[in-house]
DNA sequence: ATTCTGACGTGGG
DNA sequence: CCCCACGCCAGAA
């Protein structure tokens, strides 16, 4: 009870640890796997705490349009382009190219969320 | 307690 | 496609 709060992170983190390599999602798909469709911003504020964990593939989740928007909170200038351009993924002014290609849906890609 | 902010999303123009 | 206003909710000042 009343520790909704510290599971929404570990769920958040659960996901994203999920996402394949050579591919990306999105805060709000995370959001509403996890049974929290109107928290989106609150998966944005979970990756910010995710800092210390190396096991959370940050560079996988991007917003709805396919914007690097997270891109200023890793170290130096373009770290996550980098990352993800390691993983076969294009991007082209802070966005990524091909965006339906390599879009990955937790919602229809993995069975339904249970904590 | 009140106000503001933010790694967001949707709807309307 | 772009831009704007609004809804959401947790944490900081």
């Amino acid at each position: 009870m009343s520790q909704g709060k510290r599971n929404f992170f570990e769920d958040v983190y659960s996901v994203v640890k999920k996402i394949p390599f050579g591919k990306v999602t999105s805060y709000g798909s995370i959001a509403k796997y996890i049974g929290s469709p109107q928290s989106s911003r609150m998966v944005g504020w979970a990756m910010n705490s995710s800092h210390n964990i190396h096991d959370v593939p940050a560079h996988r989740v991007v917003n709805r349009k396919g914007l690097l928007t997270g891109k200023h909170h890793f170290e130096g200038t373009n770290l996550m382009q980098q990352l993800l351009e390691s993983e076969g993924i294009k991007v082209h002014e802070n966005k990524i190219l091909n965006f339906s290609n390599v879009y990955w849906d937790p919602v229809i890609n993995l069975p339904p969320f249970k904590k």
